[in-house]
RNA sequence: GCCCCGGUAUCCCAAUCGGCAGAGGAAGCGGCCUUAAAAGCCGCGCAGUGUGGGUUCGAGCCCCACCCGGGGCACCA
């Protein structure tokens, strides 16, 4: 054991130590009987829902469990002491690879492993003292819950929101599963890092695409509660862009190539066309002559991957397609080329190539000899290439239009206008934003619940025979073979089909776990309901959910995805609202002498270890304490040690009060009064504004001065005295629980301190009788004055201005002006 | 390359409206207590706020440029 814990467990002068785990074995079993954090559906108290990630079970709780939980239940611990009813949820995201790489590897069955961790950092989460309503439990892998997850599925297939498409997808050759777009990072396999390759599959999608302008709009709103850079990768990523589609007719071909671009102004500027390479249209439009050469070009597209795509250092390559397409606002024949730097899967696929105004077109033309025609004057001495900035338009008239010598902006207004009135192309709006592939090639998640039927084709399992549950496969049966696992469970595989009776074979891909998560925070509000997802009623009574602490990783992933289902969900007439979290908090993570934590670097720092150091109390609040939440934590710059030390003074004073409790504090000192009154006011502002350090500094103040007061001061009878320690008391069960539940014993009072109430903050005594004046001669600090708060302007002047050291330092100069900002500055001007 | 956030004492961090740069903690130093140490208690703060300009009676805070750190986007037409 510890030298701390040992200090602490000996306490052999009680009066200056309590043993932090004795009290903490002492309280949890009362709380365990009390269960004060249950959430009362019916009660007639405001509501407040506060909620947190829920935590994926891999092993036991770490640090970053430990920071987030601590912040957030300082906020549903404040609200509940204000007098709301607090509704704290808790859950585990349980289906996901990790459990089934572990079961692979371990020949067991996936369950095996993630409901045992979830009973490790259940009981990690009580011992820690989190208020969570232990009630409300979910796991996303039970089919009580999985059920309502594929009932929304069905749901959302119903108005054409989940579909089926072919098309190329990322593929992870790692965990042999596809990967949405959002989970690759820079070429790679977010959770594995191995590099990601393209498959053509095909694979089933939510349309989050129908939700980009309304995504988009939303955050708008969110701006001013969620953090800033929340929102401003939501907003790149749903990338919205304002241009046109273009048409350029297709010689021997009835349908025109149609192109999106943002740069409608520059059309006069295009000489040639490109298709993406891997688009079905560039094999569509390719002549006979050039096919083989497309070909070519084509399968050795395919072999490159990401990350050699999304280089921008690398030549441009491509094939020519031997068709010609018309330019429809110069008539020009242009050459039509297949390449792989244009993107099949944004825009339409295909592209007008300008190289005047765009650096990659003026490098694709460089390559093969293409000419170039500005249509943007460049300014004076412009050595560049592509120039790309806003300038008066040339080299831009027909008969019929010129834009030459308008800015961009109006040029573009003006092309998109003509194209419209001749029926060339549109205005069009375009976003980044591609739709959710959630479809998976593995065992641990939820089955789709889908038929396919030689007969009827795509047929849904019926509402009355959900939940489709997983078959039972473990071990080697769940290697990744490149086909579901699922595939080979024969006798679930196949099934009569629901319509017509015939032989059918299920749907074998399981759905992405942010599925899971999109909707989870809907389901605590009536969690054992059977006969739908949730009660709507009570959603709406509950949500959205007041505050949202989880980690930024999730900025655009399970953040817009809960947002696409909230809006989805409102559209269906469930709930009626349209954001499901109104305001967030991000805590930064916990490193190690400035770098993260990993087993390589040797600088891990277990959370276990440190509560047996500790206590659960002083790992809290120096977690708490640190800095702003959204802060990154350098253990190494902390001390736990100091937060335990800081605990056991606060604790001491309830022990040196002797007033007897219900003791009116009238009378009481009051200077200390004026102390904790103004503690506990400003506290509570504090939290508001998420400044949860500076509540804890505050407090320190407090418990500062109490403790003056006890030695130096008015003594530990004084009425004052009492009020200061309850208030720190009930302060302090924000961040100490067991701590502040044993002070609030040793003042005379019954548990829970969790649910005392917040101090009442007397107004009068907020108000100073006097305030300090600073008096500035030139900006220089030359006296202070004690003036009475309300003084006015003028008074206060002339006592700045009757000052001995004021009147020293103006001898022989004249007074130019006089600021005065009563009560408490004046600055004198003079010269 | 573009966009966002941040640089305050040895360290972590405070500083509502532009108004005395310091609330709190860590480390350090000194004292009391102790046979001694630990713990406890008391005391100790001349950094002018990354750099350079600007606005202002007054700038950590506002404006401009730059440097450093962190994050997002990036062949998305």
């Amino acid at each position: 054991m510890s030298d701390h814990a040992n200090q602490a467990h000996q306490a052999a002068d009680a009066d200056v130590h309590y043993d932090v785990h004795a009290t903490e074995a002492k309280w949890l079993p009362v709380w365990t009987e009390l269960d004060p954090f249950r959430a009362d559906d019916a009660s007639p108290k405001p509501k407040r829902y506060a909620l947190t990630m829920f935590p994926y079970p891999s092993g036991d709780l770490h640090m970053g469990h430990a920071e987030v939980t601590a912040i957030h239940d300082v906020i549903a611990r404040y609200w509940r002491q204000r007098g709301f009813e607090v509704m704290n949820p808790i859950g585990w995201d349980s289906f996901g690879l990790p459990a089934e790489n572990a079961a692979i590897v371990r020949d067991e069955h996936p369950a095996t492993f993630t409901y045992a961790n979830i009973e490790t950092q259940a009981e990690s989460f009580k011992r820690y003292a989190v208020s969570f309503d232990w009630s409300r439990r979910l796991h996303t892998s039970d089919p009580e819950y999985y059920r309502w997850t594929q009932w929304l599925f069905l749901r959302f297939r119903e108005q054409g929101l989940a579909y089926r498409k072919n098309s190329p997808v990322n593929w992870c050759p790692q965990d042999q599963t596809v990967l949405a777009n959002e989970q690759v990072v820079d070429g790679h396999c977010e959770r594995c890092g191995a590099e990601v390759t393209k498959r053509e599959l095909t694979q089933w999608y939510f349309k989050i695409t129908d939700y980009a302008q309304e995504l988009l709009d939303g955050l708008d709103e969110l701006e001013s509660t969620w953090p800033a850079r929340v929102v401003t990768a939501q907003r790149n990523w749903i990338g919205r862009s304002e241009g046109a589609h273009v048409d350029f007719p297709v010689e021997g071909r009835d349908e025109p190539l149609t192109v999106y671009t943002t740069r409608p102004d520059t059309l006069f500027g295009t000489t040639f066309m490109v298709v993406a390479a891997d688009a079905p249209l560039a094999a569509e439009l390719v002549s006979d002559e050039q096919r083989p050469a497309y070909e070519a070009y084509l399968a050795q597209t395919r072999k490159a991957s990401d990350i050699d795509r999304l280089s921008t250092e690398r030549p441009k390559t491509g094939v020519d397609l031997g068709v010609r397409a018309t330019n429809p606002v110069t008539g020009e024949k242009l050459p039509v080329y297949a390449a792989d730097y244009v993107l099949a899967d944004y825009g339409t696929g295909a592209i007008m190539a300008v190289p005047g105004q765009d650096q990659r077109d003026w490098d694709f033309a460089a390559a093969f000899g293409l000419p170039v025609r500005r249509t943007v004057q460049p300014p004076e001495g412009w050595e560049g290439e592509a120039f790309t900035g806003d300038g008066p338009a040339i080299n831009s008239a027909n008969d019929e239009i010129s834009l030459d010598g308008l800015p961009v902006e109006q040029a573009k207004r003006e092309t998109i206008a003509w194209l419209e009135s001749k029926g060339f192309g549109r205005g069009t709006v375009n976003y980044r934003l591609r739709d959710w592939l959630l479809s998976r090639q593995r065992y641990w998640g939820v089955p789709i619940p889908v038929v396919h039927c030689e007969a009827c084709g795509e047929v849904p399992v019926p509402d009355d025979q959900l939940p489709v549950e997983l078959p039972e496969l473990r071990g080697a049966d769940l290697k990744p073979k490149g086909v579901s696992p699922l595939a080979a469970a024969t006798d679930w595989v196949n099934v009569d089909c629901p319509s017509c009776g015939g032989p059918a074979t299920r749907d074998t891909d399981t759905m992405d776990t942010f599925v899971d998560s999109s909707w989870y925070m809907f389901r605590y509000c009536s969690p054992g309901l059977e006969t739908a997802p949730f009660d709507s009623a009570q959603v709406n009574a509950w949500m959205p959910c007041d505050v949202y602490v989880g980690g930024v990783e999730h900025a655009v992933l399970h953040l817009l995805y809960g947002r696409f289902f909230t809006k989805v969900l409102a559209d269906m007439g469930l709930v009626d609202f349209r954001e499901p979290w109104s305001s967030q908090v991000n805590q930064g993570v916990v490193i190690n002498q400035g770098k993260k934590m990993s087993k390589s670097l040797g600088n891990g720092v277990n959370l276990g270890d440190q509560l047996r150091e500790f206590g659960v109390d002083a790992v809290r609040l120096t977690l708490v304490f640190a800095g702003p939440p959204e802060d990154d934590i350098d253990w190494a710059d902390v001390s736990p040690a100091g937060s335990l030390r800081f605990l056991q003074r606060a604790w001491r004073l309830s022990g040196d009060v002797t007033s007897p409790a219900g003791t009116a504090a009238d009378g009481g000192d009051v200077a200390l009064r004026r102390t904790t009154h103004r503690t506990v006011a400003d506290a509570a502002e504090l939290v508001e504004s998420r400044r949860f350090n500076v509540v804890v500094a505050r407090v320190m103040e407090l418990v500062n001065a109490t403790r003056k007061a006890i030695d130096s001061g008015p003594g530990g009878a004084d009425p004052a005295v009492r009020e200061a320690a309850e208030a720190v008391a009930v302060l302090l069960s924000l961040v100490a629980p067991y701590t502040a539940e044993e002070m609030w014993e040793r003042l005379g009072h019954e548990p829970t301190v969790a649910l005392a109430g917040w101090p009442e903050v007397d107004e009068s005594l907020l108000v100073e009788d006097s305030v300090t004046a600073v008096v500035q001669v030139q900006g220089k600090v030359r006296g202070r004055l004690e003036v009475a708060p309300d003084i006015s302007a003028a008074d206060l002047e002339a006592l700045a201005l009757a000052d001995p050291a004021v009147v020293r330092a103006l001898e022989g100069k004249t007074v130019r002006k006089v600021i005065v900002r009563e009560p408490k500055l004046v600055n004198i001007v003079a010269s």
